[in-house]
Formats: structure tokens, sequence, C-alpha cells
DNA sequence: GTTTCGTCTGTGACCTTGTCACAGGATCGC
DNA sequence: GCGATCCTGTGACAAGGTCACAGACGAAAC
């Protein structure tokens, strides 16, 4: 295997010699068709993971099948759940779903809590996004427990148009978006297109309105 | 001010000669009566936290005033919103409240940074607890988004009264708990009621039949 | 072209939870 | 005793989640 995927990792370049090389030596690529499962909720944590190419998305799943989206990661980013499971000696809490393509470089256990406690670059590197990441909990905790439909599917759909008005997209994707049920999109959508802010097709929506749907993403429910 | 405080966290003894001193030289005792506000939303952050006595209950507030708890601080502990807004030089997103009197020991943010960047056990100890605090996080989350009210409520009363069978808490206490509102725990409690499993007293509730509330908290809402 | 099949969307009925507006009770300080 | 303040109870209504279907669309098969 190459050693391309660093260039992805920039922080890395800064581990020490011996630290790199065992990083070298231990890694392994991985490659996933969209809609694989990268881990799965219950499933213990085998192997710390850098994202080369394409995006996992991390969700929550309950029992009555209703799903909502804790974060993504991307190419060049790491997963905090992840660390967390490798660090507490826990199960994944979440499941990891390939929403395009992806690219991964594996990283066994021993060899990560290796790196961890021999390289500051390496701890450097992993905790770095951990703040950010935290914020970003917090804030779905703060949607899902105070905010209305409305406005989060409003932002959803901004945040996904970014350019183009038009996504390709199912009610259902935007349901697991804010954790919601199918159904209450479908209705909410409706709204939105009676109103004139989006128009709505098979797998698409086209977005009619912005500035009205920024409108409603910033103000409430008004 | 004697360094007796560090006693409650044995892991700072690990700290190199230099890092030892810096913190005994930057530390400063506060103390905060029940009810104070140890941080508040939006507010900067401005010097790490360890309690050495007491607890902090840290919680987010909604537009309508409606709150949901997401963890406590208690003596011997650090708060992760506090180390996570500090090292990312964020503003806190959530509130701190003493729930008792508290006794902390505070660390301003320039000495903080100066010893993560310095001080290898003392990286170990912030970061020690990051994974449970993060399973924590995703477990509200978990609950807000799926779970129903009566067996959280239940959850909540059993966790509350470990050891005798008398709390002393109100409706809207245990309402920040779950992040629901005042009258939903009411009217659930006089559910409980009616079934003989609780018995209810102004500011106070007496657990009659714990079994049946740890069935209730295992089993869903059935 | 037309059929078929799987996926996506629309809808109504019903349940749980959240909101609002108040009405009493309990408790405490004076 | 008498307010003032907290705590609890209640009813009416709104918002969102669940369930059970009915179509509608699009792609692939025939």
């Amino acid at each position: 295997m190459t050693d391309d995927w660093l260039d992805c990792f920039p922080q890395l370049r800064a581990l020490e010699e011996g630290s790199l090389s065992l990083l070298k030596r231990s890694a392994h690529e991985v490659v996933l068709p969209t809609g694989a499962v990268a881990f799965a909720s219950g499933q213990g944590c085998e192997a710390f993971l850098f994202l080369t190419a394409g995006t996992v998305r991390v969700q929550l799943t309950g029992e009555g099948g209703r799903e909502i989206l804790l974060y993504r990661v991307t190419s060049g980013e790491t997963c905090v759940l992840t660390t967390s499971a490798l660090l507490a000696n826990e199960n994944y809490m979440a499941e990891g779903i390939a929403e395009t393509p992806v690219r991964a470089i594996t990283l066994p256990a021993a060899a990560f809590r290796q790196l961890i406690a021999d390289s500051a670059p390496f701890r450097e590197f992993v905790f770095s996004t951990f703040g950010e990441r935290i914020t970003a909990l917090v804030q779905v905790i703060q949607d899902v427990a105070f905010a209305h439909i409305a406005p989060r599917l409003a932002a959803a759909l901004i945040a996904r148009s970014s350019g183009g008005g038009e996504i390709e997209l199912t009610h259902q994707e935007l349901a697991v978006e804010l954790g919601t049920a199918r159904e209450v999109v479908s209705r909410q959508l409706k709204g939105f297109e009676q109103r004139g802010w989006v128009g709505l097709g098979r797998g698409r929506i086209r977005i009619a309105d912005r500035d009205a749907l920024e409108n409603l993403a910033r103000a409430g429910p008004g």
C-alpha cells in the first residue's frame, strides 16, 4: 500500500520517526460502497478510522426504526465516536453508513493506543477536533429538545442546496437528518410548496424562495 | 491557599515538577452557593474548573424557557463543555448551575493551554473522561429523540432514590431532568400514583413499588 | 409498448407530548 | 392571621409521531 493517504492528514507529518513508521506499518485501506455499514450500534470497536474519500453518516436508530443524524465524517476527518469507543474500550453507540463510496484507512486498536501513549503530535491530531464535535452534539440536543420541525427543515434544505437550487433527496432522507418521521416531512414540504417556497418532484426538491426559507430557519415557527 | 484540593485529583500527582508548580501558582478557589450560575450560555470561557465539593448541573435552555439536563459534574470531576470551549476558544453552549454549595478551583485559560501543551500527564487527566461524557451526550440524544416520557421518568425516579424510598424533588426539577414540561411530569406522576407505584406530596415523592418502576424503565411505554 | 415491481409520496385517524391559561393548596415570613 | 411565593392540578388546544393504506412514479423486464 502506498502512503499517499497521509496527504489527507497534514498534521500527521509532525509525527516522530518511530510513530510514523508504526502508523504506516499498521494501517490498512478499506473501500466501502454507498450504503455499506462502516460500524453498527453495539458492535465493539476494533480500529481507528481515517477517511480519505467519501462521507460517512453517523446516526442513531430508535426502537421504532426512526433514525437521527448525529454528524457526518468526510475526507480528511476522523470519527469521534470511534475515538471515544477506543479510548473508553466501549462499544459503538451509533451506526456509521457510507453515504457515498468511501475509502478509509483503518488503524488497529492496539496500534492506536500505542500511538496515543507515545506520540504527542498524534494526540494533538486526535483531540484537536473534539471540541467542535461536542459542540455539534450539543446542538443536536438543542434542536431535538426545543426546536420546531419547520425551521429545522428549512435549515436542512438550505444546507443541502448550497449552490444549485435543486436537491436530489427523498423525504425519508430529510426525516433522518432531522430525527423525525417521513410523514411529518412530507406534510411540512407540502406546506412549503403551497406557499411557493419549493417545488416538489419524486426524489428531488427545487428551492424556489431561498429567502423565505432562510427567514423561517432563523425566526422559528412564527 | 492550601494545596489540599489536589487530593481530589489523584491523577495530577503524576505531573512534572514545573507543571505542578505552574498549576499551584495559577489556581484559585471559588465558592458558590446553591443555585449560583457557574457559567452561562453564550458566555466566554475564561477558566478551567476542578470541582472539589458539591455538584454542578449542566443544562440547556430553549426559547420557551424549557430546560434539559446534559450531565452533572461532581467533586473530583471536571466539565467537558468547559474543556471543549477552552480548546476551541468558543463560548459556552449551555449553563452550569450549582445544585449544592460548590467549591471549585479555577485555572485561567492561559495556564490551562500552557499545561495542555507542556504536560503529558495533564493531557491524560483532561482527556481521560472525554469518552464517557460523549457516551452520556449521545444517550441524551437517544432519549430525547426516541424514548417515551413514562419510562424515562421511572428511570429518573429510580436513579434519584438510590437508597431511601423517599425523594425530595419537585415536578419542575424532574421536568428539567427529562427535558419536558412540568405539566407532563405532573400528569405522569399522577398516573403512577393511581397505579400505586408512588406516593406524592409537595416537593417529595415516595417510591412505593420500585419493581414496577424498574420494569417500566426497562420495558418502554408498554 | 405495456406490465410489473419496488420505491416514493399523500392522507386520514388517532395517540402522545408540549403549550397556555388558570385555579387552588401549601408553606413561610411577618 | 395574612400575604407572597412556590408547587400542583386541570382543561383545551396545537404540534408532532404512529399506523394503515392508497396511489403515483420510474426503471427494468417482457
